[in-house]
DNA sequence: CAAAATACGTAACATTCGATACAGCGCCCC
DNA sequence: GGGGCGCTGTATCGAATGTTACGTATTTTG
């Protein structure tokens, strides 16, 4: 059963040759605008040429391009004047994707839900306020996270360190943080051993911990001055990552909007090196 | 202050001669569609001739019709890419946090939309068919989300590569790759031309692209067998890669699924190994 | 009530658009 | 390695679109 333009393309992408699947794709990426256009800016932004449109249309069954424009425009009037209508879409029925899609976005509500704004304007400070240097690490598979967020804080402010390699490596840098640093760790299930011996290290040289952990809780937290506990529950054989990840992000932008001024400054005087 | 066509109409609305008026008022009934439509089309909803039409747009300013036509499609682009706008729900409390969770959330509502089942279900087979190797690459802010990839498919199946490091380096590794094997790029803006580059090579070469990008599609698209396409939009002075990393995660879980039989028993392999 | 100004539609024009024929190219299969 | 098939872009044609000029109708104003 196909009901909308979207879904008669993406049934059908598997067949097409390059050129229309590109045609298709970015359809799709912007859709449904770029088929409102004409065809010449439709295969400009698809990089093909016109005819490559033309056929694109004619394979998804429209006689000429208005039909398969007047189509669009359909489909289109009937979504703007029933704006429920777009949350309860088709793709939700059964699938494969959703269950994982829709527990996703239930780990988040919940993980944001445990956490107040109090909570992150606090740690935002904290990583704002640079009294000292900021250290990143994460697990086997959070260290992502750590990059992730590290490659952003250390654009907006100096000594921000991402914590990689082997556990010597990082262990030995020890030495270089005190009271005054930070340090940022992602742990998940199943814990790393290596990651709470360093964590209880770098607690009693009264570095403060920032902890990203699962809702069971990393034995780190003992150390932690603040813990962000994401869900992780996806139907999948492996853990989800995705909350944490957002968590990063809000706190990301919480930081930078805390180091505008300084920030910009920062972020202007980085362009110009380039 | 004037921000949307339709204030803009209703503004000079009073001013107008009759016919003029009658074209308004049909264009507003069922906003902005019938601006869409041919000149010819639009004078016939409005019960008018072509000519009133065009002196009409004339009146609200714009050079000739297309112009029209085109500050439709922006402004109707615009209401597209953000539902969360359109809803206007001021239920959500304020604070700093929910604005960005919601349009994380809704990033991702409206990413799956436009991806289907058979779409996941087609790149997850050719993920999981290993005929030749996995490379796996990204830019700056979303190398992470390429490690995170390639960290959960190494462990499933051999030959999953990461490329990191200088361009120097992956540039080396293209003479290993041939048209049995996938390589997937995470690039984002601003798209950067190094990996544009390597893409063109890889492809040169037969290699099966699957490109992570935003919205307005990396130029490596014209290269790309599979095209993810993600909403990167946040109230932050970053772009979000949440939903792409969501989709990561959605991919890793459909390629796990598949590769259950082999994948258990390599797990298992694994395990025994450490 | 008359004259002028404005508004509106018909019709012809120029431009742009969509459609098609054809040739080059790569690809796959034998 | 050669022949055939399918895909794609260039160039061209016809059609439809947006635009403009002009004459008629309508309203406004003195």
């Amino acid at each position: 059963m196909i009901s909308s333009i979207a879904e008669l393309i993406s049934d059908r992408i598997g067949t097409m040759p390059a050129g229309e699947r590109r045609a298709a794709q970015t359809l799709i990426a912007n859709y449904p605008l770029t088929g409102l256009k004409t065809v010449a800016e439709f295969s400009a932004a698809a990089g093909v040429s016109s005819p490559t449109i033309l056929r694109f249309v004619a394979r998804l069954g429209f006689q000429n391009y208005p039909e398969f424009q007047s189509a669009l425009q359909d489909e289109l009037a009937a979504q703007l004047q029933s704006p429920a209508s777009r949350t309860l879409n088709p793709s939700s029925a059964g699938g494969a994707v959703s269950p994982m899609l829709e527990a996703t976005l239930d780990n988040m509500r919940e993980t944001f839900r445990h956490l107040t704004d109090r909570q992150l304007a606090d740690i935002a400070t904290r990583l704002a306020e640079r009294r000292g240097k900021t250290f990143l690490i994460g697990g086997r598979f959070t260290d992502p996270l750590a990059r992730y967020m590290a490659a952003h804080l250390a654009i907006i402010q100096p000594d921000v360190y991402h914590l990689a390699g082997q556990e010597s490596i990082w262990r030995d840098r020890l030495i270089d943080m005190g009271k005054r640093d930070v340090l940022v760790i992602f742990d998940i299930r199943r814990y790393q051993e290596s990651l709470v011996r360093f964590a209880e290290k770098a607690h009693h040289r009264g570095v403060q911990i920032i902890l990203f952990t699962d809702q069971w809780l990393s034995p780190i937290a003992r150390f932690a001055r603040h813990v962000i506990a994401g869900r992780t529950a996806v139907p999948s054989a492996w853990d989800s990552s995705a909350a944490l990840f957002v968590v990063a992000e809000t706190l990301i932008a919480a930081v930078t909007r805390q180091l505008e001024a300084a920030g910009a400054k920062r972020m202007r005087d980085l362009e110009s090196l380039r």
